[in-house]
Order: structure tokens, then sequence, then C-alpha cells
DNA sequence: AACTATTTATAAGA
DNA sequence: TTCTTATAAATAGTT
């Protein structure tokens, strides 16, 4: 359609080409709006040319995604199929890992029992008498490097008098100042912390 | 461009409109290609008539994600930018929720206990006390159902022999039968199964 | 970008 | 769907 026939073949000279490109581009965008209207369809059309530059075209009230989604649910081809796919499997590893976790402190809580025979309740029994035995002799270590601190210092304290020549005569503030150091000294930046619940919050 | 100039309208019978798309998507497409092929263009090309069949055209060599992403890398729009995050939020999330649920059941395990003061080992070591009592509670009465259910088999198979008059003579396999039923009946259908490491394996 | 001779696409009909 | 064909539309080459 024109003054002469020509072939479909690359279009050798740039200038012409790019000519011919901007207006086939402006043809095919009519084509495809027209297509749109007149048979209620949803077209898509990008172009880059050449260079580089980008034109498209989309059905009115019809998102890209859109089309995409529906590209790929007719041509069962999941463009991202190793991304997403990668994604979701860890997603649902990661559910099914959590869903165990949850199980797992539940029962070790005392709750959720039911799915537990006599020999595992026996052994989750002995699991909890192994972690309370090593709770408690932590709980006591940490209590006596509190004292030996607080006799470190108070030694210190004593030494210091002895040199300035007075008496120490109250050491509750000195007992506080120690406790609240040890604490500082073990806690980590944890973002979310865990707190067991206790009934008694008082220091033993 | 046919024996009679057309208004672009939709086309209301649906006969025509599907010709008049079957034609139209030949001419579109053909487009598409000598687009390509003339002016070194990159062309994607898809349509969806409104039966929902798909056609499409896209430039040789060209894969349709490689359209999308030069689509995005030129508008700067990113299709897939809020799926992708709100699945990274998710992943990251989930990660989370494992690491601490990790944490806490390693610190109910006795291990890890560095990040505790005296007062969380303290509040720990409680609800450890609580979870054992509930523990051997529930084990005790799962023994006692046992031992129920084996009794109630002993009278009827006591009840039997008489009828038959005849006496029990080895009442093991009777008792190995009984647990095995009692475990089917509490063990649920988990995939992976929480075990319990138990130092003694013997029916206590 | 505009013009226009020609080619190409296609509407209507079969 | 496909073919035919009259006619509308697109566009190659030119200005």
């Amino acid at each position: 359609m024109g003054r002469g026939k020509i072939e479909i073949k690359k279009i050798e000279n740039p200038t012409s080409r790019q000519v011919t490109y901007s207006k086939r581009r402006v043809g095919i965008m009519k084509k495809a709006e027209e297509l749109t209207v007149l048979c209620d369809a949803q077209v898509s059309l990008f172009m880059f040319s050449s260079s580089g530059k980008l034109s498209g075209y989309c059905s009115p009230s019809t998102e890209i995604k859109d089309i995409f989604e529906r590209y790929q649910q007719v041509t069962g081809i999941d463009i991202w199929e190793a991304e997403y796919q990668r994604m979701q499997n860890t997603l649902r590893n990661l559910k099914e890992i959590n869903d165990n976790l949850q199980k797992e402190i539940r029962q070790r809580k005392g709750e959720n029992l039911e799915g537990l025979d006599v020999n595992e309740l026996r052994g989750l029994e002995q699991n909890l008498e192994e972690s309370i035995k090593i709770v408690r002799e932590r709980k006591l270590r940490n209590t006596r490097e509190i004292y030996t601190a607080l006799l470190h210092e108070l030694h210190e304290f004593e030494d210091e008098n002895q040199r300035c020549s007075f008496v120490a005569e109250d050491l509750s503030g000195v007992y506080d100042s120690t406790i609240s150091m040890a604490n500082q000294q073990h806690s980590q930046p944890n973002k979310q912390k865990i707190v067991y619940e206790s009934h008694d919050l008082s220091f033993a």
C-alpha cells in the first residue's frame, strides 16, 4: 500500500526505517484500538523501536498485569514460574515448620497432648526434667554471680572507705545497682523478647 | 476498507463480531510481524476475543518476560512490585516468627539461656514445672486408661471363656494388643511428628 | 509533516 | 470458516 510494493525485510537505511516505524506504529495502534472496540476484545500491544523507544496500547479498563495473568491462564505458561514457585515453596515450608514449632511449644507447655502416647509422654517428661535441671543450675549460677559481684563491689567500697576514713552505712543502693548491672550485661538486643510469665516476680 | 465504510463501535451481532475479529486478528498480527521485520523492532501483541480465546504475536528471539521487563524498565512501573513485596514481607515475618519460636524452644530445652536474667529464669522454671505437672497427670491418666481397657478386655475374655468352658493361660498377647489399640486411638495424622527422645523407652 | 499513487486490508455477500 | 470482490484504509515514495 503505497507508491510501490515493498519487500518485507529489514529496511537498511536508518532514516527510512525510523520513518516507516513511526507511520506503521500509528497504524497498528489504530488497528488495536479498532479491534478492541469493534469486537469487544482485550488487546495489549507493545513495541520497542530499534532505538529502544517504547510505544504501547492496552484495552481500556485492562491492566497489563491482568493481560499477563490471562495469558498465563490460557497458555499454562507461568512467566515467573521459577521465582514465584520458589517463593511459594519457601512460604509453604516455613508455614509447615512454623506449625510444627508451635505444636512442639504447645506440647512442651503441656497443651494439646492428645496426639501423644504414653511412651512419648514419658519422653517429653524426661525432656522437661532435664530442661528444668539446666534452668535451675543456670539460675543458681546467675544468682551466685550477682552475689559475687556484690561482694566484690562491697570490698572495693570498704577499701575506699578505709582510705577515705569513713564507714559504709546503707548498702541497699549498692545492691540494687549491682543487680541492674548484671541484668544489662546479660540482655541481648532481641527485637521480640520472649516473656515467661512468672507468678512471683520478686527476686529470690 | 471494505464494501462499505463502518463506524468504529461494538458490533452487536455476535456472529459478525466473531467474523470481524477473526479477519482483523490475522491483519493485525501480520502488521506486527511486518513491523518487526521492516523496522527491526520488538513487538508483543496479545488479544483475547470476547469469548476468551487468546491469540498473540511476539517478535522472534523475544520472550514475553523480556518484553515485560523492558516495559517495566522504561515506564518505571513494576507490575509485580506489589505482589512480590507482599510475598517478601510474608516471608520475612514468617522467618522472624520462626526464629522466635526456635529460640523459645531452645530456652525451654535449657539451651541458649544467655539472654535471660534471674527473674526470667525464675519464670521459665515455673513454666516448666507447670508443664511437667500437666504432662505427668496426662501420662498417669493415659496409663490408667490403658489398664482400664485391659481390665475390660480381660473380663470379656473371661466371660467368653466361661461360656466356652476353658481357662485363659497366656495374657501377654492381650496386653500388647490393648496397648497398640490405645496408641492408635490417640495418634493423630501428623505429617512430621515431633519426637521426644527418651532415654528409657520401656513402658512404665 | 503533507501529499497521493498504489498497495493492502477488509466488509459484505456467497 | 473460506473465497470473492468492491471499496475503505494504510502507507511508500516523494515534496
